[in-house]
DNA sequence: ATCGTCATTTGT
DNA sequence: CAAATGACGATC
């Protein structure tokens, strides 16, 4: 039975006894690249037949090829030596794709090297061949992975899978297109309002490594901002990449940069593209055909030639973050490319993450921020509303339980003609609660705003149910309409939040933006604009006001970066309002004493940083120290820990049940903390990546997942 | 997956 | 004491 099949080809025995088939070298022996078809031929048949393998010559110059093979064992994770074949020796260029027989398996693998010699005490094996010339992995690139490797203890196998796009043979044989030319020099007097800025862009323009830390006015055109920094690199013959969190945000920075530089100057890399278009495009950067790069995340890998600029937009989203081993943060890969290649680098946002700061601090980048009176130009006016708020006297806002002020402040836009942003929690994010007998909407006793479950626990327990406007806990509810205790989630979701809304504002029309659908932009007229966060859709002209009511929800959060998240959601709506001078508002439902609620009153992202930045120096937790979590079974967790040199600073928090439990109460899966002091973090990766090498070479059946700098830390 | 190495078992 | 078998680890 088994014997009726085929063995593949590769699969004929090797050196001997083939003497008695003299057809197995013949199908495969003709080579389209050999070209001179009677010559070709002639050779072959002057070798007598047996296997091809064994008369294979080690090519004229540079025979051995250095090759790093794409299989993810941290044991593994090393170039091996190969003989080049002298009928490859043209073919096999250094950075090409290859296949090679390793242990006993074709697998895919890049030839990064071609040397004389090779430090191989026994017999190396042949390429068995080269899947194309084309050089996707050069030295460049190559140590940009290996560092990203190196960096977080994984694997360079991991991280060429996230550098290098899939192969599509039919895009790759089109021909490369001209290189664009160089763009003019921009004019960059927008940036004149932040201190440092135009210095920050001189040192582009002459070639000189400088780092930044932006934080951009509200209202500011930031896409064109950023266009114009990547059109002051292009304009020196510099290439540029720059990297956004999503779709949304690299539609409007790729508009900005094609009017700068020029439409075929700059290419967009985005996930989703299909895999022709993919590499297509990706061709094009590593060819040098574009100058300029946006992107998300996996942009950050993106080979453009001679890079003088890296940037990244709004760090502090977490969809920078790559999911995927060994778990990349954009904004640490650029600053390791922008100083390996002693090039710029840029983090630009409304508000400034902890680790931003800590560049700051450090002296490692100069901050580019405007003074206070471009400030005082350019911020709304943001009013605090906390648990005590008059509830709208208008009939129809007391039914939406809207505070006064909030309606003030959208009645006022309205009549200026502007429409108003209502920043919500996400849905699904928090369920609205209701009646558990007769499904009545449960409402504050307080302030009749609606009752939802907040998540999270307190020692244990579950939070109890809270109003979404007040924040006030409800622990002892009673049905308004039948008397019952009972109470069951409901999802409210935008939709349903924007309806209620709707009925305080006749005649205003109402538009939602959200994960189902979300809105570019709405225009310069009066409508109510409910979206949850990172939806939020620019309006022509600006808002007239702003209402943040999902603060309780934000800042509640059981997380480490609630409160630094809270900010930059904030800010990120709030930077689509007008001016305090045209009238623009922000009303923001939390407590006025809350720091986080001073940042944005006073519209201060780097003094909110700075007090975050401290209370994690005194707590022990990134970016003050570095942190690296170990998840997998409690066995799996024990023997890595176990196994696990720690350096002299090093210290091991949990492992800590994570979640799921078996049928008899035992955690299924664990994490465990690693914290060792900042100039150690680079030991760490080295030794978690030894200790997961070992585990790998023990063939462990158990996955245990090793991430440094996770962001999720409680 | 496959191959080589080295230790152990088995057959004289 | 030599050949056969098996466990293990490296994998070029």
């Amino acid at each position: 039975m088994s014997s009726s099949e085929p063995a593949p080809l590769w699969d004929l025995p090797e050196p001997s006894r083939s003497a008695s088939e003299p057809k197995a070298s013949s199908p495969r022996a003709g080579k389209p690249a050999a070209a001179k078809t009677s010559a070709g031929r002639a050779k072959a048949a002057a070798k007598k037949a047996p296997s091809r393998k064994g008369q294979q010559q080690p090519a004229p110059e540079l025979p051995v090829a250095k090759v790093v093979v794409d299989i993810p064992l941290a044991h593994l994770d090393r170039p091996f030596d190969y003989q080049v074949p002298d009928k490859l020796h043209e073919a096999a260029v250094p950075g090409c794709r290859v296949r090679v027989r390793f242990a006993g398996q074709l697998v895919d693998g890049y030839l990064v090297e071609r040397t004389d010699t090779t430090e191989y005490e026994r017999k190396l094996a042949y390429l068995e061949r080269v899947t194309s010339s084309e050089p996707v992995l050069p030295a460049s690139l190559h140590a940009v992975c290996r560092s990203v490797a190196d960096r977080y203890g994984g694997t360079l196998s991991d991280v060429l899978r996230l550098a290098l796009p899939p192969r599509h043979a039919k895009a790759e044989g089109e021909p490369a297109g001209e290189p664009a030319p160089e763009p003019d020099v921009p004019d960059v007097s927008a940036w004149t309002r932040y201190q440092r800025g135009p210095a920050f862009l001189d040192a582009v323009a002459d070639g000189k490594p400088a780092n930044a830390v932006w934080q951009a006015l509200p209202g500011e055109d930031w896409p064109r901002r950023l266009a114009e920094a990547a059109a002051v690199a292009a304009s020196c013959g510099r290439g540029a990449v720059l990297v956004v969190p999503d779709h949304r945000d690299l539609t409007r920075v790729h508009e900005a940069c094609a009017a700068m530089v020029g439409e075929d100057a700059v290419v967009a890399l985005i996930a989703g593209l299909g895999p022709a278009e993919r590499y297509r495009r990706w061709l094009a950067v590593l060819r040098g055909t574009v100058r300029v790069v946006v992107g998300t995340r996996a942009a950050m890998f993106a080979p453009v030639a001679d890079p003088g600029l890296f940037v990244v937009w709004d760090d502090g989203d977490d969809l920078h973050l790559d999911p995927h081993a060994p778990y990349p943060h954009v904004r640490d890969v650029l600053m390791d490319r922008a100083h390996a290649t002693k090039s710029s680098l840029l983090v630009g946002g409304f508000a400034r993450t902890a680790e931003a700061q800590l560049l700051v601090e450090s002296g490692w980048a100069q901050a580019v921020v405007a003074d206070r009176t471009e400030l005082r130009t350019a911020a709304p006016r943001v009013t605090p509303v906390g648990e005590d708020f008059d509830v709208a006297r208008d009939e129809a806002a007391r039914v939406a339980r809207l505070p006064a002020v909030a309606f003030e402040a959208a009645r006022q836009a309205f009549a200026a003609g502007l429409p108003a942003l209502v920043q919500v929690p996400r849905r699904g994010y928090v369920p609205g609660l209701a009646c558990g007998n007769c499904r009545t909407p449960a409402h504050c006793r307080r302030c009749a705003g609606p009752l939802a479950l907040p998540g999270g626990s307190v020692d244990g327990a579950p939070k109890p149910p809270a109003c979404r406007w007040c924040g006030v806990p409800e622990t002892a509810f009673r049905c308004q309409a039948c008397g019952s205790v009972r109470l069951r989630a409901v999802i409210v979701g935008a939709k349903r939040t924007a309806e209620e809304l709707g009925r305080a504002f006749p005649g205003v029309p109402v538009r939602t933006s959200g994960a189902a659908e979300v809105l570019a932009t709405v225009p310069g007229r009066p409508a109510l604009v409910v979206c949850t966060p990172g939806a939020e859709p620019v309006a022509e002209g600006g808002y007239g006001a702003a209402l943040l009511l999902d603060g309780w929800a934000l800042l509640g959060r059981q997380d480490l970066r609630a409160a630094e998240e809270t900010l930059r959601r904030w800010m990120a709506a709030g930077a689509l309002v007008r001016p305090a001078s045209s009238g623009g508002r922000i009303i923001v439902g939390a407590e006025a004493g809350l720091s986080v609620v001073q940042a944005l009153v006073r519209w201060d992202p780097a003094w909110h940083a700075g007090l975050e930045l401290g209370q994690r120096r005194e707590l022990g937790f990134p970016p003050a120290m570095r942190m690296a979590s170990v998840e997998g079974t409690p066995d799996a967790v024990a023997s890595v820990l176990d196994d696990l040199p720690l350096p002299d600073t090093g210290e091991i928090l949990g492992p800590v049940p994570l979640g799921d439990f078996d049928d008899a109460g035992n955690a299924s899966r664990e994490r465990a903390l690693v914290r060792v002091a900042r100039p150690e973090g680079k030991t760490l990766a080295a030794l978690l990546h030894d200790a997961a090498a070992r585990r790998d070479a023990r063939k462990a059946a158990e996955p245990v997942r090793i991430q440094l700098d996770p962001l999720e830390l409680i």
